[in-house]
DNA sequence: CGTGCCAGGTGCCAT
DNA sequence: ATGGCACTTGGCACG
């Protein structure tokens, strides 16, 4: 491929054309395959995928994706900094591996339609709405929250688990807030709860669970537990 | 594309020449066209993905992907069920939509390098080694949790959620058996405290944590809250 | 590295 | 549809 030019398509290649494809271009390029395979998957699990027509796509950061006819999900993948390797048997045998955890997938292909192999330099990314956003919102306004609030600690570690956001309320008394950025559900309870228990055990303290929404169970768990539910707005008036 | 035909490929399209490719194959094959573009998104978040060339798969269950250079994840996506229409002005848009929730990909293309079309039909998927399996083993040979276990009820439900496995041990009392196919972390202890905390207002019970492994404050978690944990040998000896 | 936890999580199955 | 939860979760940030 000369480096003008952005990708190279092999029409139903040999198994020998693209093993030898495959090792000119795993390391630069993207490959997107499309075969005719079954998969073996072994590893945290273990796992098999019958005879049938999947996509093949493999990144340079070696990533491995075995792609199927719906779903987001690949049926197969193999996480960043896989290892490829082929074999030339009856089939036509690819393994990727990874160590830790050792994984192993391989790809028994009988018949390859095509191959490409891809120049990809992708754009920048950026996202916006994340529950990080939210906390920033109300440290940067803590009356969003409630009238008084002091935030003191974004973060705050505990043996139990890491507290969203720690402060003080209008009356001097700790809170500690955890923030969904979706509907919240009993975990949410569970794991503000947690963060209560142990803070508790030294000083008095109120526990916020701030999100868009509550599940009806969960606001029943909440109350309960002597815990508050503070309903998001997102349009941070 | 004939029926005989696996797949069809364009080279360099032409935006109109896309357009018409995309209706008429976006119901019955899948879609993968590699692009320079940029992309909107706005729904549960809001994000941008800058110029650069990406590789969109589009299936036709709805899913779509677009995929960059690195990392399993796509960097934006819809998921099955979604519409796509297509727009020509100065640059080729691509609109996809979902309703619930409301969800929109705004796509940008300035250069088409290759569009294919693919017929396919994935293989059966069977997986084993789930946390589904370590119950049913339970189920069938309860010793293997401990001597005179009785398992009574798979996911039992409480309005504190459901628990996995109830049963009672060999002096009759009611036991919550929760379990962890990975290293048991905090969420799990605070998970299995739950149930107890709902069934104990009624009975004397006992809760187990059966994992292949515990982090360390989550093994100090649980014995503080005066519960158990077992190890399971995937042996299943 | 391990631990904790968010994610536009996705997918599955239950009511 | 809502909800509870597992997932080869993946990915990130921090000790």
């Amino acid at each position: 491929m000369s480096f003008l030019e952005k990708y190279l398509v092999k029409h139903n290649p040999s198994f020998e054309s693209l093993q030898e494809f495959i090792s000119n271009y795993q390391n630069t390029h993207m490959l997107i395959i499309f075969v005719s395979c079954k998969v073996f998957y072994t590893g945290r699990a273990k796992s098999t995928l019958s005879w049938g027509d999947h996509l093949i796509i493999r990144k340079k950061d070696g990533t491995l994706l075995i792609h199927g006819s719906n779903k987001r999900e690949p049926i197969n993948w193999q996480p960043p900094g896989s290892s490829l390797k082929s074999k030339c048997r009856r089939n036509l045998i690819l393994i990727s591996r990874r160590r830790h955890p050792k994984e192993e997938i391989k790809i028994v292909i009988s018949k390859i339609y095509f191959a490409v192999a891809v120049d990809c330099r992708e754009g920048k990314f950026q996202i916006l709405g994340t529950e990080n956003q939210m906390v920033q919102q109300v440290i940067a306004k803590p009356y969003l929250l409630e009238e008084g609030f002091t935030p003191l600690k974004r973060e705050f570690q505990t043996p139990y688990g890491n507290i969203d956001l720690l402060g003080k309320d209008k009356k001097g008394t700790f809170v500690i807030v955890e923030f969904k950025r979706g509907k919240a559900q009993l975990s949410a309870v569970s794991q503000l709860k947690r963060y209560v228990e142990y803070l508790q055990k030294k000083h008095p303290v109120r526990g916020i669970l701030v999100a868009p929404g509550i599940t009806k169970s969960a606001e029943e768990l909440i109350k309960k537990w002597g815990l508050e539910f503070k309903k998001w707005l997102s349009k941070a008036s």
